[in-house]
DNA sequence: CGGTAAATTGACCTGGGTCAATAAATGTGG
DNA sequence: CCACATTTATTGACCCAGGTCAATTTACCG
């Protein structure tokens, strides 16, 4: 059976049937690839389509009319991407290819379909949704009431453990793959004030960064300066039923 | 046929069969009322059932370790409360009456059997779920790249159009509901910068107070200040389908 | 090996926070 | 309906976290 992306995110958390997965598969079955930096789609863009990610790291953001950037959210594979088409005409945000990506296009259609044939996957997408809401409402708090170090910290928990879902061999280590502007769109800070935060951590032996590579020296201490709480560990899909 | 408040939100966007909506009808049977100010639900407790709004408006909101507060959103008549328990275990957030409520508990297998039975309204959540999800990213922006005075100035203008697809007649004139405190936590500011940013609108001729009443004098110029994209004229929920 | 993007660092500035003192508004019990 | 007790709103004086500007330095890329 091919992998699906998308099922492989909660292994662990609920067993999908043969059905399912097949289902799955098929959804993501026709491919598209991105280069880096490319634009997948630009606020205001008429949506067509959304897309799972399948390979590689994309961000979206939008851009405010002085100019600046406010990034909303990093994508690993198994995220959706533009899923905003189920509700809205067109894009209220830009989604830009970080890595070189490949995504899968998936039909507005095609997802009634699934929500039809397999009431279940309907439940998954809308746990889901739960799980991004909840992220997006942290980061809501992170940005009105914590302070600069704090945001760059939690940044940097949040893509350790985003990465460590996918690769259990990272641990303390790991390819950041961001720009120090980029955290800064992130984390509403500027890329001056950015670099003064990381360089704070690592005088106090938080982190170390070299080539590329951060290393989270004493990552109990950046969880304390980042009011971090490890949401995955809580998760609980087991109202969606066992697999008929 | 009894009413449904979640079938109500999007009466013009969809025609919901007669089945469907004694299903969601069905759903919102039990009642709970709430007291001005009561706790529907704290951080960290377990999370057994949603609710759907029914009556009243509410607020979600967490605090920080230093005793502040960062309200998270507010909810209004038809809209989902502790959604989040359709993926985690227990609450990330606070959820308070902000005036006297009425609540729907609704089970999480009501859910799924919702969904099962009526697949259409599995994809209606969804797509409740992508509005509240732009919401959350617009606030997002707000936050991290706006001024005081564009931030106070988007809080009013949302309040008033959620206000109004509730109320239609309602325009520019409506009862705020909060206290500056309220609005400072809501967009990341204190409780007397909201107070020197709410003078300056009214200063400026954008807004006037009176009363506890709020008018919008100049909702064009407000909306330009606050970065204000109306989004509700831009839904779409043509990919659910025709009733069956 | 140049050329450009990214990272660093210092000097200085400002939007919004803090603190503190009044004034209004809203309730409450009698 | 009134006097008092609590919130809530206002305002001024002053402070600081994070922004701005500008100059180097370093890393990366064809």
């Amino acid at each position: 059976m091919p992998p699906s992306c998308f099922a492989d995110r909660f292994g662990d958390l609920i067993t999908l049937s043969p059905g399912e997965r097949s289902a799955l598969a098929r959804l993501e079955e026709r491919e598209r690839s991105l280069r880096r930096g490319a634009v997948l789609l630009r606020e205001k863009d008429p949506l067509t389509e959304l897309y799972i990610l399948k390979r590689g790291t994309a961000m979206s953001y939008v851009l405010m009319d002085d100019g600046s950037r406010q990034i909303l959210r990093f994508s690993f594979p198994g995220d959706m991407l533009a899923a905003s088409a189920l509700a809205y005409r067109d894009s209220a945000e830009t989604i830009a290819a970080l890595t070189d990506c490949t995504v899968a296009p998936v039909d507005r259609a095609a997802v009634r379909g699934l929500a039809t044939e397999h009431p279940r996957l309907a439940g998954l997408i809308i746990a889901v949704d739960q799980v991004e809401r909840v992220a997006l409402a942290e980061r809501i708090a992170g940005l009105g009431r914590t302070s600069a170090q704090a945001r760059v910290a939690a940044l940097l928990l949040e893509l350790r453990d985003r990465m460590r879902a996918l690769d259990p061999s990272i641990t303390q280590s790991f390819a950041l793959g961001l720009t120090q502007e980029e955290i800064g769109d992130a984390t509403g800070l500027t890329a001056v004030h950015v670099n003064r935060m990381l360089r704070r951590l690592e005088i106090d032996g938080m982190i170390r960064r070299a080539g590329g590579q951060v290393t989270l020296l004493d990552p109990a201490a950046l969880a304390r300066t980042a009011n971090y709480v490890d949401r995955a560990a809580r998760l609980d899909l087991s109202w969606l039923g066992p697999a008929r």
